[in-house]
DNA sequence: TGAGAAAAGTTGGCTGTACAACTTGAGCCA
DNA sequence: TGGCTCAAGTTGTACAGCCAACTTTTCTCA
């Protein structure tokens, strides 16, 4: 088996997913096309027709393939699926489309959670939490404001960083803080002040926002953050299928 | 086993899905309560591991519990994610929140497909298309225009529908239309003439603007739609983890 | 008492098997 | 030609077992 470049780590259903992946990228069943069969493919790579379903689950959750009993898997499209890291760090996401990340501190307090913030963070009332107000950059041009709550012992890491650290997330999973699992509201709402003397845009414009919830594989939220993109700088995509729905519409 | 209401019927990992989602959502574990472990759920309920495990599976990609190896899973919230349909369908989800929805045709238009739609639809050029563009309401106040591109067959049988027909992918839905895949993509616009005419904003106000390309079991694309939503009336929400991730962030 | 080692418990990963449900295509017959 | 039946092919569901990797608890010993 070719070991496909970035996947030769971890499980075997993990590696085959990503050469699985490669293959279809590069058009080898073409567009609308059919997959081999589970068993052909198993005999294959050598491995049990589970493991080929567990790959296959994979690419059918990100949109890759379709699958309905009976008939082969189609190629549904190759839509490239970015990692869950690249959607939990901004500079993470920066860097896989290819632009330069920046980000400037502008501040960091270290105060008392409100009742909100407590029942975010899962924390006991009277809590102390560190809050960071962060503008960053694409390429130098202001794109997005990021204020972002972490728990004391999260936040005591961030306030030792440089203040114009690039990433926090990565300095983070360096120290082993493990994000597992994430939350994403997307909405619309209007500049405030301090927004616009960021931003450089009118106050009262509007601005997507994305807020975040993010916990470690314990459950435990690490942070709570509230970012807020410029018009045009940002669209976020979900595939869902009838058998995996993660996303949900909510009134606003 | 108790059979659930609304879970009785489909495969067994799929009920005791809706019974532990129900067990969850009532709080019999807790929040942030562990769960008994697999070997006992399978016990319990009767099945083997491997369907415990398919269950959890579930839930896991809809971020009700977590799973780390090593230690039991531990209930993350009890967050409702919403079925594929009430995310494809207004009406469905006006439904689900307790909302009257209504729809209103503007108009309706049997044209020759430009090369944007042929390649959003999969049509050889020169298909023709059906546009549809509709008002919706939820409680009779304006929430919504929708811009439909059906393929012509599709369309024919939206064509056949009352101009004041509520919903419109429910008759399909009966007529044999299976929905199966959908691409969903948020971000803002500005209100065009049209737009503000018919929503009541201004003209060149912002707009949440999410675009919607559904599929069948086969990968056959069944519509394309542009959706613009007032500011404040409507939010998306998608969990995503280390595990499952089908969320991506683009540059807009 | 405290720290370290061992044991028990739990999930992740992989294999193999069997049958059910469904789609597709070939072949047959009117 | 058209429609029907039937067989082959394919994925979905479920079961059983095994070991690895990891976490938590318990126990032992200094």
């Amino acid at each position: 088996m070719a070991v496909a470049g970035g996947g030769a780590t971890g499980a075997r259903y993990r590696r085959l997913a990503a050469d699985l992946r490669e293959a279809i990228e590069a058009g080898a069943y073409g567009a609308g096309g059919r997959l081999p069969s589970e068993e052909k493919l198993a005999q294959q790579y050598g491995v049990s027709r589970g493991t080929v379903r567990q790959a296959l689950g994979v690419l059918r959750a990100n949109g890759l393939v379709t699958s309905r009993r009976g008939t082969r898997r189609v190629v549904l499209g190759t839509a490239r699926t970015q990692s869950f890291f690249e959607l939990l760090s901004f500079t993470r996401w920066a860097r896989s489309i290819g632009e330069e990340p920046g980000g400037r501190t502008i501040d960091i307090e270290r105060r008392l959670a409100d009742p909100l913030e407590c029942e975010q963070l899962g924390l006991a009332p009277g809590s102390k939490v560190y809050w960071v107000l962060r503008l960053r950059t694409l390429s130098r041009v202001p794109i997005m404001i990021e204020r972002t709550i972490y728990p004391e012992q999260i936040g005591a890491m961030i306030a030792r960083l440089e203040p114009d650290a690039i990433s926090h997330t990565e300095p983070l999973a360096e120290q082993g803080v493990v994000f597992a699992d994430a939350e994403h509201t997307v909405d619309l709402v209007w500049a405030a002040a301090e927004d616009a003397g960021l931003l450089g845009c009118a106050e009262g414009g509007p601005l997507i926002r994305e807020r975040r919830r993010a916990t470690d594989p314990a459950g435990t939220p690490l942070e709570w953050s509230e970012d807020r993109y410029l018009p045009g700088t940002v669209a976020f995509t979900v595939h869902n299928s009838v058998a995996t729905t993660a996303l949900s519409r909510r009134r606003g």
